[in-house]
DNA sequence: TGAATTATGTATCGATCAACACAGAAAAGA
DNA sequence: TCTTTTCTGTGTTGATCGATACATAATTCA
């Protein structure tokens, strides 16, 4: 294949999940290119010759912290045996992983890009569209609990899950502020406190 | 008074209200001096001499900020009669102002410098100590509405000033993806589904 | 009117930004 | 062995970053 030439002295995949997370504790335009280089261990041809762009690498960083980071949050949330279980666990897993103290705080997907302007570049769509098809699966999960017969059917599945998403988000600031894990599940406490008014059938 | 030497040609205040502006939509890091000193109206020597820095202008910044455009959400926690009303009004009118087309959608106090070391520099530490104001408000709010018998007395009036605070930042960010004010009430509506479990007396 | 004081505009400072030119090094194919 | 291909390290590109030097203009005080 295409094994011909020098061979690369790095390994590309550790140097990937190094640039994650300085893009993950710095942001996509506070991150600079010296931080990244330093921190992959390689130099500026180097990188660009195996990733691009900053922005092309940017783009697998977040990818690659959907698949190892995010993956187990998002994965809860379809195997729970019933929705408010599957949110529940949804917002604790999201409180364990965002105040964990041996990586950044809160989510790169959330926090990474959020002053750029949308007409320039790529990264914000990105981004956009990984926290719009958050939302997505949170409105389905909730809707598979009313084809269940668990909400009413009356329920606003969309509503709700802009609710739980939007706490979420919430959650990446606190953890952001230095929040423990204790103050992030009293978050999860109050957002499941809303569960049992809008199951109960009242939901506007 | 200091009436001698030259007078100032520009508006300060009115040229303190565009720098506001500028970093409410771009952040701290995301705001060029190039962008502040054309938005301004003025040259680089004009704000230096006025301002100081870029770090002293974005802390007169968010200062005004908290005067102008903060100021009637939290000063509705306040007048509301009751607790329930109170953070009902909060929530509300700050999904009313979060929302406006006129101006950059969310809060600066919230997203104007959230990659920031917490070492270098006063920005962040500013920032967290007005966002841990804002939570002491809140908890301050609940704890009258326990006093006053509105609430039970075993209500962890500061858990749910972590969880109504945190609703509020990830508001910060679902309008800066676009949300709508009707989006954002659907959020409103959630957070305040939530208020009658936990004041029903049962809060963990 | 003249000295002192403060603001303004031009032009620029060194540092850092993202990105790359170039030559040498290390592999495969012939 | 020799050509081709790809990667690596040094050094540098033009642009932009935040921040100023300097001369001049406009005001107050004496």
């Amino acid at each position: 294949m295409s094994e011909r030439g020098r061979p690369r002295t790095f390994d590309r995949t550790a140097a990937l999940r190094r640039a994650m997370q300085v893009f993950w504790a710095r942001g996509y335009e506070g991150a600079s290119m010296s931080e990244l280089t330093a921190a992959m261990g390689i130099n500026s041809p180097s990188l660009y010759a195996a990733f691009g762009s900053k922005e092309a690498l940017f783009l697998e960083a977040t990818d690659f912290y959907s698949h190892t980071e995010g993956a187990d949050i998002w994965l809860a949330l379809d195997e729970a045996p019933t929705a408010r279980q599957a949110i529940e666990q949804f917002l604790c897993l999201t409180a364990k992983a965002y105040a964990q103290s041996d990586r950044p705080q809160g989510c790169l997907i959330t926090l990474g890009a959020l002053h750029q302007d949308s007409s320039r570049g790529a990264i914000c769509d990105d981004l956009r569209r990984r926290r719009a098809e958050n939302h997505t699966a949170l409105q389905k999960r909730l809707e598979r609990g009313v084809a269940q017969g668990e909400l009413p059917a009356n329920f606003d599945a969309c509503a709700a899950a802009t609710f739980f998403a939007t706490v979420q988000h919430g959650m990446s600031i606190q953890a952001r502020d230095g929040a423990s894990h204790d103050a992030l599940l009293a978050t999860v406490a109050g957002a499941m406190a809303a569960w049992q008014t809008m199951a109960g059938g009242n939901a506007a």
